[in-house]
DNA sequence: CCACATCGTTTGAAGGTTCCAATCGCTCAC
DNA sequence: GTGAGCGATTGGAACCTTCAAACGATGTGG
C-alpha cells in the first residue's frame, strides 16, 4: 500500500492532515501519544498515514526538538588494537544504537592535532546529540570539554583516575588474566611467567596485576616476567628475551595482547621449541587471528556485543533524563570469558608436587 | 576568543545579523557567497561571527535545503569476511567523506529479512542523501529500489550482470591472483595450484580466472584446483583434498582468501610438510592476521584506501551534479598488489626443464 | 531626462515538525 | 444555575536556515 499512490511531493503532516480531516497537532499525537486520541480518530488517521507513506521528516523534528538522534563515534587510524576488533563492536554499537531510536555517525578527526577537533564541529553545529568515547586516557581533554558543555557520553574504557568522573563501560582486563591463569593451574602450571606491555600503561598494569594477584591467591612464587611494545618484532624480541632467561624457564606465559603472544610461538619456534606441548601460552583479544594461528590460540575474548549493549543502554538513560539533574556517573564492568584452544596445551602431569615447592636449587 | 563571551543561548543567523548590523541573508551569503558582499561588510560580519562562534546548524540547513550531507553505509553482522577488512575501510570512508563535506552514518538493518529495510527508512525520513553499498550481488534488490527514486549509489564491487547499470568501484581480482602466479612462477614453480570457493560467486570465478589466465599467459598448464566454502574447518578440508591428490601434488596453491590460504597452512602441517618450503602458498585480502602466522603469509592487499577514496569522490560527483540528468554510470577498478612474506618460500631450482614438459607418466 | 541594468542589501515566505495556550462540548458538584 | 474540571482537538508560534523577490542607490545609454 506504501507509495502506490504517491502522487507528487512527500506526503507531510499537514497532507495527512488533510486526509484525515485532523488538524497536524492531532497527527502528531497519533505517532507519539495515542492514548490521548479517540480510538477512532486514531484509526483514521494512521489509516491515512498508511495509505500516504508518511514517514516523519527527521530533519524537521530535529531542528524542532533540538535533539538530532544521532550518537557520534569517532575512528582513528591508530585505533584497531590487534585488527578486526574495531568490526564487531561497530556493529554492535549500531544495531545497540537502532534499538534505541538512535543511529550512529561515524567521523574521523578533522584536524589531526586537535584532540577536540570532530566533536566540538558536530556538537556546535547540533548534528549529534552524544558521543561514544574510546581509547580514553588520563585527564582526556574530550572528557572535561564534552562534560563542560553537558553533553551525554559514555566512554568504553575506565576514567583509571577518579573514578566517578562520568560513564563508562569497560572490560575486566585483571579477570581475564587471572581467568587465564585459573586455567593454566588447573592444567598443573605452577611456573606461569607474563608478557606485558611497559609499565605505565593503565590497560597494561591492570592485566599484570590480574595475573600476580590471581598467583599469589594460588599461592604460587611469579614467574618470570617482560616487556615489549605492540608490534610483532618488538614482541618476538620480548619473548625471546623472556624465554633464555638464566635458568627457570616457565612452564607457561600469559600475554597482555594477542599479538605479544604470537610474538611469544615466533620465539618458540626460533628455540625450537613447541607452544601448547613445551611451553603453554594464552593470549588477549580473541582477535580474528587467534583461531587461525597454529596451534590455535588460547585467548581472552572481549565481549565487545555487551559493551556496546551496556553503552548504549547507559547512553539511552542520559538522553532520556535530559536534562534531568546529572545522574551520579556509574560504572560497568564486564566479566571476559577465556576462549580455550590449543596452545594452552593439554594437562601437564610432572607437578604432582604441592605448589609451594621451592623448585631451584 | 570563540564561546567566550556566550552569554545565554547558541549563536543564530539572526543575533549575529544583530551584531553585524546587516540582515540575516547576509549573514547566510557570507558564509555561502562571500564574493556578493562588499569588504567591508563582509569583514564585519566575520568577525560578529568570530565573536559570537557562531555555526550553523546543520538541521535547519538540512529542513531548508532537503539535503542532509549524510551518506549511510550498511554495516551487516555476517560481514567480516576475514576480519580487520571493515576497520580499514571504514576509515578511509570516513575520513573521505569530511573532506567532501559529507558525514558518514552508519547503520544496521531493521529488519533482518528484508533487503531493502534500513535503506526505506533512512531514504522516506530524509536521513541520508546517498548511500555506499558494499556486497552487491546480481539484480540486487537495493540497486534498483535506489535507481528507481534517484538516489546516488556507488557500490563497492562491481555488477557483474549488467556492465553499466550503476555507478561502481572494485578490485580487481584476477589481476590480484595473476600478480601471485607471476611471482609464483618468477620463484620457478610451474605447478601451481589454485583453492577458491565453490563455483557461483562472481568474486569467487574471477578470481579463479586469474589464476588460470595468467597460467596460459606463461605457457603453463593448470594445476590442480579444488574448492572449500569460507571458514578454517572447510579450508583446511579442501586444502588436505587438493594435495592428497592423486600423484601430481603441485609446487605452489594460489587461494581465494586469507583464509583459504591458512586452511592450506593447516594440511601441511597435518601432511608433515612446510609451507613455504616444500610447497608455496598465497592468500588473498592481507587481513591483519597474514602478518602474524607463521610462515607469514604471501597475500594480495586490498587497497581499500584507495577505493574509498574513489567512492567518495564518485558519489561527491554525484551529489554535487544533482539534479542533473543522471551521469553515465562509470566504473573504477583498482588494481591490488601483491605483499611478499615467507609463506611463499624462496626461489626454487630443480624446475630447469622447460615449463611445458609432461611431468606425470 | 527617462528607461534600464547593476550592485549590495533587505524583506517576506517557505520548509515540516513540535510545543504551548486556547477552545470546544460536556459532566459534575456546589 | 453557574463555574470548575475534564478529555479531545485545534490554531498559532517557534525552531533556523535558504530562496525568490524586492528594494533604493548609482551609473549608462538612448
Amino acid at each position: 500500500m506504501v507509495g502506490t499512490t504517491q502522487s507528487e511531493r512527500r506526503a507531510t503532516l499537514e497532507s495527512v492532515a488533510r486526509t484525515a480531516r485532523v488538524s497536524r497537532q492531532t497527527v502528531s499525537n497519533a505517532l507519539h501519544r495515542p492514548q490521548v486520541l479517540s480510538p477512532d480518530t486514531l484509526l483514521r488517521v494512521q489509516r491515512a498515514i498508511d495509505v500516504l507513506g508518511y514517514r516523519p521528516n527527521r530533519n524537521a523534528q530535529s531542528l524542532r526538538t533540538g535533539e538530532s538522534r544521532l550518537v557520534g563515534l569517532r575512528v582513528d587510524p591508530v585505533a584497531t588494537p590487534s585488527g578486526g576488533v574495531l568490526d564487531r563492536f561497530l556493529h554492535a554499537l549500531a544495531e545497540g544504537s537502532r534499538t534505541q531510536g538512535y543511529q550512529l555517525l561515524v567521523f574521523s578527526p578533522s584536524a589531526p592535532d586537535d584532540e577536540l577537533s570532530g566533536y566540538r564541529d558536530l556538537l556546535t553545529t547540533m548534528t549529534v546529540d552524544a558521543f561514544v568515547l574510546t581509547a580514553t586516557h588520563q585527564d582526556d581533554p574530550r572528557l572535561a570539554f564534552l562534560a563542560e558543555r553537558g553533553t551525554p557520553v559514555v566512554s568504553f574504557g575506565r576514567p583509571w583516575g577518579a573514578e566517578d568522573d562520568h560513564h563508562w563501560v569497560d572490560v575486566d582486563g585483571a579477570a581475564g588474566t587471572a581467568a587465564a591463569v585459573d586455567h593454566l593451574v588447573a592444567l598443573g602450571h605452577s611456573r606461569i611467567g607474563y608478557l606485558g606491555w611497559p609499565h605505565g600503561s593503565d590497560v597494561g598494569d591492570d592485566r599484570r596485576a590480574g595475573w600476580s594477584s590471581a598467583l599469589a591467591r594460588h599461592g604460587l612464587v611469579a614467574g618470570p616476567s617482560g616487556t615489549a611494545h605492540e608490534g610483532l618484532a618488538h614482541a618476538t624480541a620480548g619473548a625471546t628475551a623472556l624465554l633464555s632467561g638464566d635458568d627457570d624457564r616457565p612452564t607457561a606465559v600469559v600475554c597482555a595482547s594477542d599479538v605479544l603472544a604470537v610474538g611469544v610461538l615466533h620465539a618458540l619456534t626460533r628455540l625450537g621449541l613447541r607452544a601448547g606441548q613445551d611451553l603453554a601460552v594464552t593470549g588477549f583479544d580473541d582477535s580474528p587471528a587467534a583461531a587461525l594461528l597454529d596451534p590455535s590460540l588460547t585467548t581472552v575474548h572481549q565481549p565487545l556485543e555487551q559493551v556496546a549493549t551496556e553503552l548504549v543502554r547507559v547512553l539511552g538513560e542520559l538522553l532520556l533524563g535530559r536534562p534531568a539533574p546529572p545522574t551520579p556517573p556509574s560504572g560497568v564492568l564486564i566479566e571476559p570469558r577465556l576462549v580455550v584452544r590449543d596452545s594452552s596445551g593439554p594437562p601437564i602431569n610432572r607437578s604432582k608436587a604441592p605448589p609451594h615447592t621451592e623448585e631451584n636449587a
